[in-house]
DNA sequence: TTCTTTGCAAATGCTTTGCACCCAG
DNA sequence: CTGGGTGCAAAGCATTTGCAAAGAA
């Protein structure tokens, strides 16, 4: 809990400080988002955010959670996932390890992992292509095997 | 161009065969769709594929092209895409070598490559979590290093 | 005050669905 | 024949956009 807490102090002065960098305007709104946003822990959509604010009787609008979760997104608070549907998942991204995710395609259950070999793959694409790599995803989709 | 057609000719007979198992119906459609994708080379959205089509004077429909492909994914003769947009891509899966993806995210570039870890990470995930994992998709994101 | 940001609603664009007709089995 | 498949157009749905009002700097 305490954890919880100094984790989103951490986070909300990151994202102030990339506000102030990059010119945006520290609206109260930003804020909201992503306080409520590091107040979860599984992934989540926009319109599950938008039902949990209201329900919590926050007045947003769709589009000022889309607007800030592609702040979010530039700042790397945030990751953005698309599990093979048309519908966008986000996940808080600071203060977790990074990992990699196992998607069991007969429930839509969803495992976390985490495997260096991933960043070793990472550097040699690096070296490979001449690129800089900001982020990967990486999904494994797989059915549980019978318990017999 | 005689490999492709000997290609071609070994997709067709695969998609017969499942379509026979699974109790569908052999349509002139599902083949001619099959035969217009493994002509193509890279990657490829239905709107393109619908367009190509049409400009040969093949009359298609899109749901027709959406069902089909649904078909070609069942069979692994297609593989879908999500480059991170909301835009499906789609490239033939059959007689190419299984790579994965680095994305330019300045340019849109999209570069294949290939890399055996990624297999042995695919057999532990499979011990760990007790899955037979089915497919998976791993993409890096990264912009060039400057040519200086 | 100025100009970005917001909320709302309309618009967009990919994908799915409903339905009458068609055709593979 | 018969039921699955097709084309077409309409509907769905996540996301984006336009615009007037609000409010951060």
């Amino acid at each position: 809990m305490n954890n919880n807490l100094e984790l989103q102090e951490k986070v909300l002065s990151i994202f102030s400080a990339y506000l102030v960098q990059n010119g945006h305007r520290k609206t109260p709104e930003r804020f909201a988002i992503l306080s409520e946003i590091y107040g979860y822990n599984g992934h989540f959509d926009v319109e599950t955010l938008y039902e949990k604010m209201k329900s919590n009787n926050y007045r947003v609008s769709r589009a000022t959670l889309y607007n800030t979760i592609e702040l979010l997104l530039a700042c790397n608070l945030v990751t953005k996932h698309q599990f093979g549907k048309n519908l966008a998942q986000y996940e808080k991204a600071h203060g977790s390890k990074q990992h990699d995710h196992l998607i069991f395609t007969d429930s839509n259950e969803v495992k976390e992992f985490c495997d260096p070999r991933i960043q070793q793959i990472k550097t040699t694409i690096e070296e490979l292509f001449d690129v800089d790599i900001q982020h990967h995803s990486l999904y494994f989709y797989g059915i549980k095997k019978s318990k017999s």
